[in-house]
RNA sequence: UGAGGAUUGGUGUAAUGGUAACACACCUGAUUCUGGAUCAGGCAUUCUAGGUUCGAAUCCUAGAUCCUCAGCCA
């Protein structure tokens, strides 16, 4: 199944829940009222400075799929209002991470930075109507003047310029006649207000940066509050769906839209996804990359959708992961299990199956001719009838997992033991007649077995039992392969929050990543990244793009569920 | 201690004055050529205290706890 996120293969989105999300129900209201004339427009607004995660996939589902829902219209547009922080690598990221989702945006692709001459005429409108004023504090000094939680802020020196001189610096400001940070444009409100958003808020600073798509235009740039409920307004948006910490943004959203007298959309805020044992900040994974803690955005162990994607996770499974954490108000944390979870079902469903083994324990049938090979009928995927059937070689020494057997089997231990029997994956029942040893390190370094030439392609015709199934691969025709297997990045359910004194950095886990020497079966040879499939027993994994002609690299997407790791773990409580 | 929010099992959500439910996780068992999947079952919930009501997770009052805000970031 190479392009997972191509084929037909995807099951039909999942049908509505019978009960609606408090969003989704105030939109209801508004389509009733008729406040937007029934209409329904959204838009997902990223900032091109960092890649896109799990959380803005909540994000992009909430806004693309309301808007689908109710057949309205969803824009894709960029706040790119700081050339300090922004990239066209980023837009480039984005789009490909938003589409690969499954979002569609069709030519409604629009950037913030492509209303800054609209925005700068309001502005203007403003400064005439003595409702913003230039001024000439600089940083550290308009902080001080702000006030603090319970404290008033103290007007500005600044703040009854008259409307021409306004005009007049805000123009030269324009023209790049002052330095960075000299001056500002605020808007006049209230410097008492409890609201400190509200406290003459910065509309406009000045900035002589090169913008990744307005180069040297502007020396001056909106800020997010200013620009954003403009933006909504200029697109048409209705319901201008955004995280919580902006719900005390609301009020200053409104207070433009209403001296300025346009078009008037309506924020609504949502809880923002976090995930135990991962890290949702793009200001934390930025440093994981800058800092070399990770391969890059996409490595595999990242929460990015980049970094899903190349560690086997589908845009279906995502998806589904959206759909079933719902949406609320309420700080909330996942279990990352769930994600997991979604993978598994999803992955369950389409993923042919293959054989592969990751820690490999040599067995030599003593009873099958040497140089004889079998081609033997195994199933691509027991889930799905139509996938068919594959051949995979079968011959004298053969590579199992080395913890598929034991010399001591502990109780409950169904695999391979001396004298016992147990059945090689759509081969042969084997039984273990001997054990080689390395002499000096008493560590086991071959099996020898004897197999049952009746019980070929796995059955006994007899009826006899046998406990245990085991997958293994023939040594002569396997591939070698490099399997990465992922733990957690962190090694605590909410890394971000790190014990006193002590960095979340402290927290992550070194043992995320382990490298494998594996064997697979042939048939894998020719796998293509970005190819899905389950190793029998083991977990699903995806050809990683390092993989070159000669190396095949894997990489474990997730594992399957392991019954028999949790009662070994018992047993290691118990004694 | 200002303003704005939030609070239902371990976790995430539903119930919108009328039997507190679903999923994940966890635990049993059945079944199985993947200790997977599947199937059956189990565990466990309304922040507290008052009040209104025949009846409260839901309405009222008081309190508790948690989150967000003092960037010329978004």
């Amino acid at each position: 199944m190479s392009n997972a996120n191509k084929d037909n293969l995807s099951p039909g989105e999942p049908k509505p829940a019978p009960s609606v999300d408090f969003i989704r129900q105030a939109v209801v209201e508004d389509i009733k009222s008729g406040r937007f004339g029934g209409k329904v427009h959204t838009r997902f607004p990223p900032e091109p400075n960092g890649f896109l995660h799990i959380g803005h996939a909540k994000a992009i589902w909430i806004d693309y799929g309301i808007a689908r829902d109710f057949n309205g219209l969803f824009n894709m547009r960029f706040d790119d209002t700081n050339p300090a922080k922004e990239e066209q690598e980023y837009v480039d990221a984005i789009l490909n991470d938003a589409r690969w989702l499954g979002a569609e945006w069709g030519d409604r692709l629009f950037f913030a930075s492509d209303y800054f001459e609209k925005m700068y005429e309001w502005a203007e409108d403003l400064v005439k109507k003595g409702k913003a004023y230039v001024c000439d504090l600089r940083g550290d000094e308009v902080s001080a003047h702000r006030g603090t939680l319970t404290t008033p802020g103290k007007d500005s020196p600044w703040r009854n310029r008259s409307a021409e001189e306004n005009l007049d610096l805000f123009r030269r400001m324009r023209a790049g006649e002052f330095a960075d940070g000299s001056r500002t444009l605020r808007a006049k409100i209230d410097m008492a207000h409890p609201n400190l958003n509200l406290r003459d808020p910065v509309m406009y600073r000045i900035l002589h940066g090169e913008h990744h798509r307005q180069g040297n235009k502007w020396c001056i740039y909106p800020m997010y509050d200013w620009a954003h409920g403009l933006e909504d307004s200029i697109e048409g948006v209705t319901h201008s769906l955004c995280s919580l910490e902006y719900e005390n943004h609301r009020p200053l959203y409104d207070w433009f839209l209403d001296q300025l007298g346009i078009y008037h959309p309506r924020q609504i805020e949502f809880a923002r996804l976090n995930l135990t044992y991962t890290v949702m900040s793009k200001r934390l994974l930025m440093e994981l990359v800058k800092e070399g803690r990770v391969s890059g955005w996409d490595d595999p162990r990242m929460p990015t959708l980049a970094g899903l994607r190349r560690r086997g996770y589908t845009p279906e499974a995502i998806r589904e992961f959206c759909r079933r954490i719902g949406i609320d108000k309420t700080d909330s944390t996942v279990d990352v299990q769930l994600l997991e979870h979604c993978l598994r079902e999803d992955l369950n469903k389409r993923a042919p199956r293959a054989m592969g083994v990751l820690d490999p324990l040599r067995v030599v049938i003593e009873n099958f001719p040497e140089g004889h090979t079998e081609e033997l009928d195994a199933v691509n995927n027991p889930e799905d009838p139509s996938a068919g059937t594959r051949k995979v070689p079968f011959s004298r020494v053969l590579y199992i997992e080395k913890e598929d057997f034991k010399e001591e089997p502990p109780p409950k231990f169904f695999r391979l033991a001396p004298g016992r029997e147990v059945r090689l994956r759509y081969a042969y029942y084997v039984k273990c007649v001997g054990v080689v040893k390395d002499p000096a390190t008493r560590q086991v370094t071959e099996l020898r077995c004897t197999y049952d030439p009746n019980t070929r392609g796995g059955d006994s015709p007899d009826g006899r039992k046998v406990k245990a199934t085991l997958h293994w691969v023939s040594a002569e025709h396997a591939v070698k392969a490099e399997a990465r297997l992922y733990e957690h990045l962190f090694t605590t359910p909410d890394p971000a929050n790190a014990p006193e004194g002590k960095d979340w950095k402290s927290n992550i886990n070194p043992a995320s990543l382990e490298v494998r020497e594996a064997f697979v079966e042939p048939s894998l040879k020719n796998a293509a990244p970005g190819h899905l499939c389950q190793f029998e027993r083991l977990g699903y994994f995806c050809v990683d793009p390092d993989s070159t002609k000669e190396r095949l690299v894997f990489n474990r997407a997730v594992t399957l569920k392991d019954s028999w790791a949790k009662i070994e773990q018992k047993g290691a409580k118990a004694t």
